[in-house]
DNA sequence: AACTATTTATAAGA
DNA sequence: TTCTTATAAATAGTT
């Protein structure tokens, strides 16, 4: 793709190929990144390099967790870990997949799949464990975003207590400095000292923004869960 | 990255997100491609969109080879719920094991329990997915409704068409009944019959309130989920 | 779905 | 591995 296009076909060279590699993995995982970001998506991406080493990348805090969906999306959900195994099977594991199976299909109704054979009574009381589950979070969603917004509350109110204390010693920095600027050249290095607690005085208003950007955020509060 | 640079976050324009999302799946699926065949490597990525469908891409003939081993990779995972127990394991049961206590955990989440480990994002996540669940079972549950409405629908427009032809009937009898009551005595036994036709067309109404007897069913079709 | 002006990704070389 | 750089590839906005 640069210096010279190149075939789509294993590189024989290995140091080329590890080259490669660790570039092309990289930018593969940039990408991921960016889709999930961009497309409100969730990404999984698994990659053994050719000596065996494992490099993942997870949009949510785990790969099990779009592994899991994954799973789920297939009905007839043998599993595949264990499709190979020559183990015979034992009691024990099979009730631990009737618990998956179990599992598997509540989760598929939560998500709004398998619903056909349900009645109206069934439907309503899914509807009902969905709704609260999306007030529980919703509920802890406007937790959090309170706490931000007192917590937020309450750096200004320092700031505005440490400005009005600066202000108070420029004031009498200022007088001294008056009545030195009068009499002698100790006035200059006083002088020097008083403007860098002006700086200090105008800092406050960027160390509001500096540690937490977002002054919108605490605006956005409408809906918790937006397109 | 084109005519003009974009910023990586979230798309808010619908169409162009999705848009997006197809052309940089694509591209993402190509890059994999290359990558695996390029460098030998073992690829495999799940892309879910926003909206919950899937799309995927594994270098092997199917992703579950490569969830495998990146399961095998994890091996030493001391599940929790190995803990108590005395018999030995093998590796295919704590494979069990593990994806019970993954889809538990999921469970848990979605009914608004364990949450307080997620940052705001995965709350939001977590809020999105019960929401489109929410949506499927509403949706569901709306047209089982106007199923029903319908159905309801056809028997008024049943009914009130055998009303209509009843009600010819009896004018029809009536014409008779008045020809008979200036002539005879028949006219007492033809005005029986034509009582009982009465009683017939009035039954009507009744026939819809036994047949199903909540009326107003039809009438609160506000929340799908009422208290 | 096609176009195209740009941005990005990256092969080769250092 | 990392940097540089020339060029191929991907893609945002437009039609």
């Amino acid at each position: 793709m640069v210096r010279e296009k190149i075939e789509i076909k294993k590189i024989e060279n290995i140091t080329a190929r590890q080259v490669t590699f660790s570039k092309r993995r990289q930018g593969l995982i940039k990408k991921s990144q960016e889709l999930a970001v961009l497309c409100d998506a969730e990404v999984g991406l698994i990659v053994f390099s050719s000596t065996g080493k494992l490099y993942d990348y997870s949009s949510t805090s785990s790969i099990n967790d779009i592994v899991t969906r994954y799973n789920l999306h297939f009905r007839d959900n043998n599993d595949p870990l264990d499709s190979h195994s020559l183990q015979p099977q034992s009691s024990s594991q099979s009730r631990l997949r009737n618990q998956i199976a179990d599992k598997t299909h509540e989760l598929r109704q939560l998500y709004g799949e398998d619903l056909d054979g349900l009645g109206l009574d069934d439907l309503q009381k899914l509807g009902k464990k969905l709704d609260l589950g999306l007030n529980s979070v919703a509920q802890i969603i406007m937790g959090k975003r309170f706490a931000e917004i007192e917590e937020r509350q309450r750096k200004v109110d320092h700031l505005a207590k440490v400005n009005k204390q600066i202000k108070k010693k420029v004031a009498i920095i200022r007088k001294g400095k008056d009545f030195m600027t009068k009499n002698s050249e100790i006035g200059r290095l006083k002088g020097g000292s008083s403007r860098t607690i002006g700086n200090t005085v105008l800092d406050c208003n960027n160390g509001l923004r500096l540690d937490d950007d977002t002054s919108s955020t605490c605006l956005r509060l409408g809906l918790p869960f937006p397109d």
